[in-house]
RNA sequence: GGCGCUGUAGCCAAGUGGUAAGGCAGAGGUCUGCAAAACCUCCACCGGCGGUUCGAGUCCGCCCAGCGCCUCCA
């Protein structure tokens, strides 16, 4: 099935053909790390996941770079001001690589509880130095860029095609670079490239134009070079990056003489309360914090249920919704996995022929534009169809495509299943808390034969309260958490 | 000021010009000792006003509301 992708370059959906036959280079552009993480990078993270991921299941062989900024770049002004990690790493009186490193990680953690697959390749910025100045000489050699007072600027006159991504044109952008800085620039929306290195500043390298460290954008276009190689397939990102990072980028790798990304993808925000997320606003949510109220797989559930391209909305109505329908995809697959153990040997062509269609569905919806809330809906019809089924003899054959479904729909391609299976950590408590279920229930069991149903209930009431829920079902008594 | 996006049921959210996917919540029913789960049924004048069309949520114009980028931001 082909998939079509819509090309921020081109403004519109197109077919997607690899550079090179069966092979997916992609590239997303990471986080600067200096805080936690937050809601956003979760859209982002889990968007260009499932990207992954579909691709892999349509047989494509995917290297996936993902940068790590830990060249901290500037707080307030385009060109000049402090550090993001130094002011971080004042703030918490750490080395400034203390303060990287614990992001980083933190960060890998997170996206870890999200089930988002670890890139092939997690480049540092601090760790590609030499291939920025590369990139930086080159583009000086090639009459693109200028030094200029111990900085290097890209001469954004020199390229006309700067501005082809955003649809942007220079002079209807605002200028707002301090004046200082702006004497150094032949116009004032040149960008840096290498900046000259004050007295105080922590971050710092040696460099052909004395002491200092790399602009914004650079890393991204000399890090996916050297990993992609030119003409890479699929650069991602952020909408909010489409201006300035990822037009530089593009203007730094083909002013070199570079060939750059073939398809650009950008997800779209997220709001929450109808507003955009921020610190002043006060809604700021990091993963950590939200990670100890809503089960992870409940967030990313809630981040598939939306189109990348749309802007998701979250609060605590669609967290709750989340959680009732993410359980009830989860308990479907779970109860499919329990039938199988001991199926009979009997045929169901028409539940059978009906997975294939729900399989077909969701493969036509991720193949347009990786449409997962389609591709989600289709898994909600492939759960109504099972459970009606399973009302009745449901043989392996059935159990199997049905199980195969879910395990490779819901779980490799969205990601939303954990890797123990269905199961989960929700099932699979340690065998104390098995034995201890298994205690409460066979007295539960010993009050219902005898029809002590005031006894029954109330030890029912108590695993309510405790969190557990049980549900008597013609085959026994079973619990959840 | 420039570029761009969005307004679909109480909430979340798809939607290729032919009379609105899916989920949550809600209502009624089946099943159950009662529940839970599951299944069945019900639940939308698609922001407003014009226009194009045999026909518009879907195209065009205007208006209203909200949002993003243009400065670090996912």
């Amino acid at each position: 099935m082909d998939i079509h992708l819509y090309d921020t370059k081109q403004r519109q959906k197109v077919r997607f053909e690899p550079a090179v036959p069966g092979k997916v280079g992609m590239y997303l552009c990471g986080p600067t790390v200096y805080s936690d993480a937050h809601l956003g990078h979760a859209k982002k993270e889990v968007a260009f996941d499932v990207v992954r991921r579909y691709l892999t299941h349509a047989g494509f062989e995917v290297r996936y770079v993902s940068n790590v900024t830990d060249v901290g770049h500037l707080v307030d002004d385009a060109d000049d001001g402090e550090d993001k990690i130094a002011r971080r790493a004042a703030l918490e009186k750490l080395e400034p690589m203390e303060i990287a490193d614990k992001y980083f990680w933190s960060f890998v953690d997170d996206m870890g509880r999200l089930n988002v697959l670890r890139p092939s390749i997690n480049p540092r910025a601090t760790g590609h130095i030499p291939e920025q100045i590369r990139l930086i000489e080159e583009l000086i050699a090639a009459g693109h860029a200028y030094e200029s007072n111990g900085s290097v600027y890209f001469d954004v006159r020199s390229w006309p095609r700067y501005g082809e991504l955003s649809g942007r044109r220079l002079d209807d952008q605002e200028v707002g670079t301090r004046e200082d800085v702006r004497d150094e620039k032949r116009d004032p929306r040149d960008f840096a490239l290498w900046k000259r290195a004050e007295r105080g500043h922590l971050m710092r390298w040696e460099s052909p134009w004395g002491e200092g460290f790399p602009g914004w954008h650079i890393e991204c276009s000399a890090m996916s070079l050297k990993y992609l190689g030119e003409n890479f397939d699929i650069h991602g990102g952020g909408m909010d990056l489409e201006f300035p990072h990822h037009e530089a980028e593009i203007a730094q790798a083909e002013a070199a003489g570079h060939g750059f990304a073939r398809y650009w993808m950008h997800n779209n925000m997220l709001t929450i309360g109808g507003e955009k997320m921020s610190k002043s606003k006060g809604n700021f949510t990091t993963l950590r914090e939200l990670f100890e109220r809503v089960d992870p797989m409940v967030v990313r559930f809630l981040l598939v249920s939306s189109h990348y391209r749309s802007v998701t909305e979250m609060n605590e109505d669609a967290f709750e919704s989340a959680r009732n329908g993410y359980a009830r995809l989860r308990d479907a697959y779970r109860e499919v996995e329990r039938r199988l153990v001991d199926a009979p040997d009997v045929q169901n062509p028409d539940l059978t022929a009906r997975i294939d269609a729900h399989v077909r569905a969701f493969e036509e919806a991720m193949s347009d534009d990786f449409n997962t809330p389609r591709a989600v809906a289709a898994l909600f019809d492939l759960t109504r169809d099972v459970n009606a089924a399973l009302a009745g003899d449901v043989g392996r054959a059935a159990l199997t495509r049905a199980r195969d479904a879910y395990r490779e729909l819901g779980g490799n391609v969205l990601g939303l299943f954990a890797e123990s299976g269905a199961a989960g950590a929700a099932q699979d408590e340690g065998e104390l808390v098995d034995a201890l279920m298994e205690l409460v229930l066979e007295a539960r069991r010993h009050y219902r034969l005898q029809k002590q149903w005031k006894e029954a209930d109330a030890l029912r009431e108590r695993l309510t309260a405790a969190g557990v829920t049980i549900e008597d079902t013609p085959t026994g008594t079973r619990w959840k958490k």
